[in-house]
DNA sequence: GTAAATATTTAGGGGTGCCTAAATTTGCAT
DNA sequence: ATGCAAATTTAGGCACCCCTAAATATTTAC
């Protein structure tokens, strides 16, 4: 048995693949330690264990980080597939709100079978995204790319549709429901005023403008329209 | 943190609740090694670890079984209440057959949280039965007693109805469904041949009478009509 | 009542994944 | 180029839950 997936061993992955973003740039101990709130020296020895065996997950070089092995990468991409149904069924099948299902889905994600994950797919019409806007990696391990800019990193001016937004603080979710600041509507960047300033933006079918801390700016992904 | 439940301690609470029966006997050692598939020793370690601590889930003295506490049965009946209401919920909501449900629920029974089980409970209509006809316990933490007999232990001659079926064993729930020997069916027990032989009952509406091996009959449970 | 059989506990250890404290490596800044 | 700060790894240990082998308590059978 290969490293056979234990919630940890999951949940290094997810890290992993998440910190490495689009480029796959190796991800450091430390962010490691800081995502999952545990110390450096235990990601150190769960790296080391990682990327022995004889199919390791990571490959590991002492002091210059981690990146996920083609293994790794397919394992990972399961359990963001598990937490992302689970997400999607419980705002549609159990009535929860989008601020309530991630930290169930981050506990379900690893008990989810193969026919379980097949079955809740199935009841949701095979869909492709969450309900933060993320798209569900597919059956078979593939993931779309899609062109997005963090709001607070989006050039002043640009037109663009809201294509995700973090799913990891129901503060924040409650908040940017509120405000209508949710997947596919649409708003234009106005400004980023200096110094750690809010963004300002004005949704389509508004007059008023609305400042965005960096804070929240940062939990949104936009698309070009 | 007074045990705070972990998987292995979920496991312990319910296999004593179900060793004990209605008479709440104190379960032995062996027969929860055995039903947990654990060695004796381990048993006797954890017996020690739930039965002391501010708020002990077991009663336990040396060489004569464990017993559970009030604490611990609330805890057990919790964990049996999230486990019928996952099998029910899968059988409902997910398209599966009565034999496919043990298992999971087996495994997800440990990671639903209150606010699920609550949704999961109002989704089914607050149910009062699991597929298999079992009492799925209330969120206070009650339990209906229902006077059952096991099949292979019903007096010859007896009309009665199916109370339950145990779902342990995907494989046996095949062939009593197939057989229509199934929650709420009623039968006349007829005979038990000697020598661990077949009891024999017939369905109501059949004519014909059907040997159900000792095996199968100590997986059902009779209510008298 | 005692010896044999059975059930249970003690003793000693292993794997996983976590921790803190101390050592080391890296890489930036002067 | 070197010295310092930050990042990372090593060393040593703990909690949990499991195991086997050996010792002890209980029960059964004669």
């Amino acid at each position: 048995m290969p490293n056979s997936g234990s919630e940890s061993v999951d949940d290094y992955l997810k890290a992993i693949l998440e910190l490495s973003g689009p480029t796959a740039e190796p991800a450091t101990s430390n962010r490691i330690a800081e995502r999952l709130g545990v110390s450096a020296p235990s990601v150190t020895g769960m790296l080391r264990k990682l990327s022995t065996g004889n199919r390791p997950c990571v490959t590991y070089q002492k002091h210059h980080g981690a990146r996920l092995t083609i293994e790794g990468r397919r394992r990972a991409l399961r359990i963001v597939r598990r937490h992302r149904l689970v997400e999607l069924f419980l705002c549609e099948v159990l009535g929860y709100s989008w601020d309530e299902v991630h930290g169930e889905a981050e506990r379900l994600e690893h008990f989810i079978s193969g026919k379980l994950e097949e079955r809740i797919a199935r009841k949701l019409g095979n869909p492709e995204f969450d309900p933060h806007g993320d798209c569900i990696p597919s059956k078979h391990g593939t993931l779309p790319k899609r062109k997005t800019v963090r709001l607070n990193e989006a050039p002043a001016g640009q037109t663009a549709v809201v294509s995700s937004v973090s799913d990891r603080d129901p503060e924040i979710l409650r908040y940017l429901e509120r405000i209508g600041l949710v997947p596919n509507c649409r708003l234009t960047v106005l400004e980023h005023a200096p110094f750690e300033g809010p963004t300002m933006v004005r949704f389509h079918g508004e007059q008023q403008s609305r400042g965005i801390s960096p804070k929240l700016a940062r939990a949104v992904l936009l698309q070009e329209i």
